[in-house]
DNA sequence: GCCAACGTTGGC
DNA sequence: GCCAACGTTGGC
C-alpha cells in the first residue's frame, strides 16, 4: 500500500524548481531519529508533498515521489531515499491556508512546535492538497 | 532578526 | 537517569 508523506526544504536551499532541473534528487542528511524512521518506512512509489519551509509564507509547493527505496548513508546510522519531481503546483497552498481550512486539521506540519522534516500525511490530506494546488 | 519550541549533549 | 546548557528549526 502507497504512503503518503511531506518533506521540507528551505525554498532558498533546494527548492522544487531545483528539483525538477535535476529530476531526482537524494534525500538525505536527515539527523532527526524520528524523520530517520520516517525515511525508513517509505517505499518506491509512495507520493510526497514537498514543502518549502522558511521565507515569508511557508508553503507546499508541489508534488515528488519515491523513486528509490531508502538506504543507509556511509554512516550506516543514518538513511536517505531518493525522491524525483511530479509537478508543481499552480497555485502553492500556504501553511496559513492549510491551517484555515477544516478538512486538513489535524496535519502534523500544523500542530505548534512540529520541527519534522519528514512527516506522514493521511491519503485523504494529501488528496485535498493535491486538489487544491492543482487548481488554477 | 527575533524568539519559542524542540532535540541533543554532557556533567554530575 | 536527571536536567541545565546549548544548538537548530522554523514561523512570524
Amino acid at each position: 500500500m502507497a504512503n503518503y508523506w511531506l518533506i521540507k526544504s528551505e525554498a532558498d536551499c533546494y527548492s522544487i524548481d531545483d528539483l525538477k532541473k535535476d529530476k531526482s534528487t537524494s534525500w538525505a542528511g536527515v539527523r532527526n531519529y524520528q524523520a530517520r524512521n520516517f525515511i525508513r518506512s517509505m517505499a518506491k512509489g509512495d507520493l510526497v508533498l514537498y514543502y518549502h519551509s522558511g521565507g515569508t509564507a511557508p508553503h507546499v509547493a508541489g508534488i515528488a515521489k519515491v523513486v528509490k527505496a531508502p538506504y543507509a548513508e556511509k554512516d550506516p546510522l543514518w538513511s536517505a531515499a531518493d525522491v524525483g519531481f511530479v509537478e508543481k503546483f499552480k497555485t502553492p497552498l500556504t501553511l496559513a491556508q492549510i491551517k484555515h481550512d477544516p478538512k486538513l486539521s489535524g496535519m502534523m506540519v500544523t500542530q505548534q512546535g512540529s520541527r519534522l522534516s519528514v512527516q506522514p500525511v493521511s491519503k485523504a490530506h494529501f488528496e485535498i492538497i493535491r486538489k487544491l494546488g492543482t487548481i488554477s
